[in-house]
DNA sequence: CTGCTATTGATAATGAGTCTCAGAAGTTAA
DNA sequence: TTAACTTCTGAGACTCATTATCAATAGCAG
């Protein structure tokens, strides 16, 4: 009864087809809670057996972040970063730029500011980046 | 006496050579408070009549960023922009999403959490990327 | 000036992401 | 179930910002 899959019920409302190709990528996007790109993304599909190809990971995506299962994150380096939205809140990111790891965090003083400065100018707030790039403790 | 081309100071401290390009693409970069890609900055230089190539354009850059002379926003659509940083102080951005126009922010109570949060972690701040992806005035 | 090198312009290469299109597969109605 | 209709997919061509290559040019130290 209780509508089990986020996928489907997005895929429904779009009047997409539900696919093998596309289960396997959301199931694959939700098997960690890591950043990852693309290539990564496919490759662990083909590691996997799974025959799917680079566009299809592409177009799938796309999907995804369209029906808000996903988000993707621009980390300024040439190559986006997806991570699935289905057990966390909203959060932002520090960024080691030796090591490459990422951690999140969350600011309610940070989040209400920027909707005033928003507010202020008579601006409607889309969405927002926010990234903190450091030297993490194992770097340091 | 009073160093007056800040150019040639950052040449001189990497030991690079003073040439009429640099000279003229950074002029190019003061010319303006817009956030111009490497394509416009370039475009506007053959206008004037100066013969430069692409490939200079984006080389000198590279010198003016790494020497603080110029700041590298990317705002995720693929092309990096450009702004120099001789008058202005620390800033962030808003951007409509509908008709690219950016504006400027700069907000006490954000850089101090940012500071907060990256010292709670234990991690040292390099930089941060801010932006606020908006609906402007003139577009809703 | 001369000679040594860094710099430059033209152009080839790179690489993430998109597009194309013929064949494969999901969907619908009978 | 099948036929008919469409959407979806895989392979690979393509795009486009940026980077690399390299022979010719031009700063600059002596
Ligand atoms: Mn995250
Ligand atoms: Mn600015
Ligand atoms: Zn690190
Ligand atoms: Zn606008």
């Amino acid at each position: 009864m209780a509508s089990p899959n986020p996928l489907k019920k997005a895929l429904k409302k779009e009047g997409l087809r539900y696919t093998q190709q596309r289960q396997s990528i959301w199931d694959e996007m939700c098997a960690t809670d890591e950043h990852r790109d693309a290539e990564e993304i496919y490759l662990s599909l083909r590691n996997e057996g799974m025959n799917v190809s680079r566009a299809t990971v592409y177009r799938t995506i796309d999907v995804l972040v369209k029906n808000n299962l996903v988000r993707k994150l621009e980390l300024g380096d040439g190559r986006a970063r997806y991570e699935h939205k289905m057990d966390s809140g909203h959060h932002d990111h520090l960024i080691c730029v030796q090591c490459g790891k990422i951690e999140e965090f969350m600011d309610e003083t940070i989040e209400e500011r920027q909707d005033q400065i928003v507010d202020d100018l008579g601006f409607k707030l889309i969405r927002h980046i926010h990234q903190l790039f450091v030297i993490c403790n194992d770097c340091q």
